[in-house]
DNA sequence: CACCTTCATTGAAACGTTTCAATGAAGGTC
DNA sequence: GACCTTCATTGAAACGTTTCAATGAAGGTG
């Protein structure tokens, strides 16, 4: 027994596949009558829509396209983003469309640009997801010139407006930096990710204005930056640790760097609490088990992605980008006492 | 300027859409000259195949879906699964093939087999891979029922073969018990996940059969088993250390448990090394960074994944299970000394 | 009652492929 | 030269939808 088409439907009822089609979809112009009556019949059928054909004939996909970035930098490394919770959240947006999630894994820039060359070029989606913006970024230059929808996780410097949702790095990191400098920290180091990426920007931005505010001089030396992987974290502690004048604490860019922070703290002999202090940027809830737990900026990454594909539907809506960008302020979980800093520069 | 179809090219060399059809397809019915001259054309106009057209007329979706189970049990509890890297390695196999990969995100099993029903009836997919195999599995028994083509990570105790990749969970279990047997642990704990799990069932026989081995008797008590997260890895720590005979060891199914238990055992100051030894299984590398870092068997996830990727392809293509099954061997990565089993029992 | 509107339905074309029976040209055999 | 094969190509149907101009019935207006 075949599939159950429109046409099955069709001569089952004795309407048209015109009109079956146009009541299935619960159009106007249908009879009310006539239109439940060919939905229960549907029903009984067990008829689905074949989709293939319903792209075939609007020439859409009903696809959403979500790029993966893997890193081949590092492939050993993890880099603390959970793909799932960024799936499961945009999935749970789309659930109850048509639409589904096609997902595309990509190693480096120039691997997404043909990806997105095939995705667009080959009608292979109706809107793109991703992630990590860079400055600059090429993809979203490439998909703006194609009029093309999608939704960054993170802003922009692009000068047109387009939909976004981004965590405020700025904000937590200002307010990390203010909460150091009131435990008495005057250096302090900045774990960031890597340069290109937009946020690094607005990490850096939001430390040096709380230094700053507090008329605390910047030193470059502070800022260390690569990938966002535990093995930066700990290369960053380690060439921390070789200055003269050492730092007394750092605020890490996520899990990953606080997890390689905290392990060659541990290596070093170094005590985190009373000789150093550490503070994260949290996707997961992981560091609430890390040795000791530090102080986090979190920011609920599946809620989050929700609104990724809630946006990218609105996107396929035609809606205008002012309805489609969202800065989310992360929160604050305390889970060290305030000890104040060391009165004297760590010796190691 | 519209996309060139097959009709573009017919009208541009002059021959049939049957033949440019056939040509495309290097059919041998082709004059090879004739095939050239439209396979040049063909790149010229930067033709490429419609995808909805071909599954329309094919009825082949060209597509893999994947299951991506996020646990709704604990959902801000990381379950210390990168998806990023199974996509990947599933993403390296289909490169270069028509295939593309579709992600379904499903909550619990009634959502798994809902999803899977939508997949197989609606024909969303040729082929499905999924992970995390139960004991009398239900997503396995209806798509062996259906005569659908799957590949699971993880094997099953269906009495009917199929494709699978899977890790040698007991031997790891087994070599780690030994290991901890010969240092001089008598009271060894298992901490496993969830009990409808398979590979909980494979972890539990290599680590009785070292016992058994070794002449030690098993103690239900110092099986823990629960979601394969940080939390259970405390909560088992803690709960162990209630015991009167405490066990001075423990083998930990994933690296987020081993977080959570050397979380507890710091809470708890517990000296992991001296007092208490840790054994990890690892998919990410990431338990070298932990404090202090446990040995550890690791399973390189990355490439395990792109067998599934070749598996489901050989699947596809009619394969025998034979072909495509395959279980791989952990590697062992010793991080601490061998530090015998302390003399006496713990006391906390 | 002739005419116009409105409303519900129909029928056919179109989307871009693949597939297969039919066509016809070229070459071989007796 | 009549007949049969082989080979390369053609033309049309089919896949399951959507869309839209056309149809016709019913109701309203003068």
């Amino acid at each position: 027994m075949a599939r159950p088409t429109i046409k099955s439907i069709s001569k089952r009822t004795g309407y048209s596949v015109g009109t079956v089609s146009n009541a299935l979809r619960g159009a106007k112009s249908v009879k009310p009558e006539t239109r439940d009556e060919i939905q229960r019949v549907a029903v009984e059928l067990g008829y689905r829509v074949n989709l293939d054909a319903l792209k075939l004939r609007t020439n859409k996909s009903y696809r959403i396209a979500v790029l993966v970035g893997v890193s081949t930098d590092a492939p050993d490394e993890w880099e603390g983003v959970e793909f799932t919770r960024i799936l499961a959240g945009i999935s749970s947006a789309i659930t109850r469309t048509r639409y589904e999630l096609s997902v595309f894994s990509v190693a480096n820039s120039d691997d997404a640009m043909a990806t997105l060359d095939r995705i667009v070029g080959g009608g292979l989606a109706d809107g793109v997801i991703f992630t990590a913006t860079l400055k600059n970024d090429p993809r979203i230059a490439y998909l703006q010139d194609k009029g093309f929808p999608f939704v960054s996780y993170g802003m922009s410097d692009s000068t047109r407006p387009h939909a976004f949702v981004d965590f405020d790095s700025q904000t937590a990191a200002f307010d990390a930096t203010v909460r150091l400098i009131r435990l008495g920290h005057r250096r302090i180091s900045l774990v960031n990710p890597p340069e290109d990426l937009i946020y690094a920007d607005q990490r850096r931005q939001g430390y040096e204005n709380a230094l700053a505010t507090a008329r605390i001089s910047t030193d470059p030396a502070l800022i260390v930056s690569g990938p966002t992987t535990a093995r930066t974290g700990k290369r960053a502690f380690q060439t921390l640790m070789q200055l003269d004048d050492k730092p007394s604490a750092c605020i890490c860019a996520n899990e990953a760097m606080t997890l390689g922070v905290l392990s060659a703290a541990a290596e070093t002999g170094v005590r985190v609490g009373p000789d150093f202090t550490v503070i994260s940027t949290d996707d997961l809830q992981l560091s609430r088990y890390f040795v000791p737990p530090p102080t986090t900026y979190y920011v609920p990454i599946e809620e989050t992605s929700r609104l990724l594909g809630e946006f990218m539907l609105k996107c396929l809506d035609g809606a205008d980008p002012s309805e489609t960008q969202k800065k989310i302020r992360a929160t604050l979980i305390e889970r060290q006492p305030d000890i104040p800093a060391p009165q004297q520069a760590l010796t190691t």
